[in-house]
DNA sequence: GCTAAATCAGCAACGAGTTGTCAAATTGAC
DNA sequence: GTCAATTTGACAACTCGTTGCTGATTTAGC
């Protein structure tokens, strides 16, 4: 048991650090790849959404979201149903990283696909979601 | 593909609250539990050493070993080997600590296992190896 | 032995994420 | 409508982990 929690572990890690591979692609990281895709797949959304969505805090996000404001990749809408908490949307520049980005994780999928068919990841994805429900009704959790 | 990494990223995050959880019974937390658990089992180790062993930084580990030290949970012990790179061996207390870690990982094995048998166990072992071992040859990564 | 390469401790800086607090804005119950 | 509860933005402090650097120590080639 311990040692299927260590190479969860070491699984995550290594698809955290090709994450953070693909996003550097384009001159991004896993973290702000993820908001990009958020607001890409789910339209104008405001901070604390995104961070619902992400399932992290609102902080992180409102950090997050402040350098991708800079960056020119994210602009500030006005958000009618809410005077001070504005909407996030990319801009003509955040989309293409966003782009970039996406055919650099195309790449990547074909590539692991190779060696590890479809039907596994079928079957790896299955077993994850058991594993993870299994987790949450411990008790101790 | 994405719903696996976001599958696997969550497993992992679950997995690491658990271990937190049942590090917090003993008023530890999970990195300082795997500190303990190489020094409980591998005998007396220097900083360097613990880190590879678990894969992480060097500082990393000496910043912990400071804590558990100061804590009363490890003890320096002068090395052979090495004039200024000192071993690192548990105290009472800290083989105590790591008992009633110990103990409290077991309880949530078992109660884990209730709903993930141990075929499943060994099966998403095996998947997970070769799905590292995928991505690892991914030359993006 | 002696020297070059690797390893080590200590320090600083940084990244990504968390919690906590406070005031302003929004929502909902009445 | 009013007022309490929730949500939000801004700011700060903190955790855990990383990289980078420097000087001391050890190891290995010769």
């Amino acid at each position: 048991m311990e040692q299927l929690y260590a190479e969860l572990f070491e699984a995550a890690g290594v698809g955290r650090r090709v994450g953070e591979t693909i996003a550097g692609t384009a001159g991004q990281t896993q973290a702000r790849w993820q908001t990009l895709w958020i607001l890409g797949s789910g339209g104008t959304l405001t901070v604390p959404q995104v961070s619902r969505r992400l399932g992290v805090s609102r902080q992180n996000i409102q950090r997050l979201a402040d350098q991708l404001q800079q960056e020119g990749l994210v602009a500030l809408e006005p958000n009618p149903d809410h005077k001070t908490s504005p909407l996030l949307a990319l801009t003509t520049e955040g989309r293409q990283a966003l782009e970039r980005i996406n055919l650099a994780a195309e790449a990547s999928h074909l590539e692991i696909l190779e060696q590890f068919p479809a039907s596994d990841v079928a079957a790896l994805r299955a077993l994850l979601r058991r594993f993870t429900a299994a987790m949450r009704t411990d008790p101790l959790s």
